[in-house]
DNA sequence: TAGGCCATCTGGTCCT
DNA sequence: AGGACCAGATGGCCTA
């Protein structure tokens, strides 16, 4: 098994040598070992170093999608896991109220009289198109009554997090956001549950 | 004080 | 061989 410990065929020939050969040879093992451990070490100081950097742009990237994900209040920060399902949920606000505003506005001059009006995407529109058919429609209650119970409601962080770390598969009547811009109102916060259709809980902040 | 969140380290695996 | 990616382990910090 040790190689080291083996006799040689010149051993004989000089008492004191194989001892002398030995500890070289163990010396020089030990500064083999020596080198293989320090070599070793700064491979794995500098893939702690990648891997920390890695991390970094992980996290810069989620702070840059925490950046436009519509927070209350403003500077609440979402952990990670709840950015991302956010994220998710936000998105999918999104394309629900493109489709909604899609059904309840009259297009554009520019597209009237086209079959349909065309989407910088080509599979953007069938994706938005497939949102839940169960989604209440929001065009009634736009210009209707909303929700007291949720006018000008500020949601705590805790709550916020109750909202954002739920897992809302596209489809679910339960979403949080808000919109600026929307066809309806410059500045419009939808949130809360469509418990009830005719009631949809729509609020202006 | 327990539990949640986070940063970092680490070894394994896959890819170039 | 070296880098990227991943998941598990660990310890620190914060909050209810």
């Amino acid at each position: 098994q040790d190689a080291a410990e083996a006799p040689s065929s010149g051993d004989s020939a000089e008492p004191g040598a194989p001892r002398e050969r030995r500890r070289r040879r163990g010396r020089a093992r030990a500064r083999t070992e020596a080198l293989l451990h320090t070599l070793k070490r700064s491979r794995r100081v500098k893939a702690n170093d990648r891997e920390r950097n890695r991390m970094h742009h992980l996290n810069a990237a989620l702070d840059e999608l925490r950046s436009v994900l519509p927070t209350f209040p403003d500077d609440t920060k979402l952990t990670k896991i709840e950015t991302l399902r956010f994220a998710y949920n936000y998105i999918w606000a999104l394309s629900e109220t493109l489709r909604l505003a899609e059904q309840c506005l009259p297009p554009p001059p520019a597209f009237r009289g086209a079959a349909a009006p065309p989407s910088p995407g080509s599979d953007a529109g069938s994706w938005l198109s497939s949102a839940s058919p169960s989604a209440p429609s929001l065009c009634a209650s736009a210009s209707g009554p909303s929700s007291p119970h949720l006018r000008g409601l500020r949601l705590r962080p805790r709550q916020l997090r109750a909202f954002a770390g739920l897992p809302l598969p596209p489809g679910s009547p339960l979403y949080c956001c808000k919109i600026t811009n929307f066809p309806f109102s410059p500045r419009l916060c939808v949130m809360g549950e469509y418990s009830d259709p005719q009631n949809p809980t729509v609020c202006s902040s």
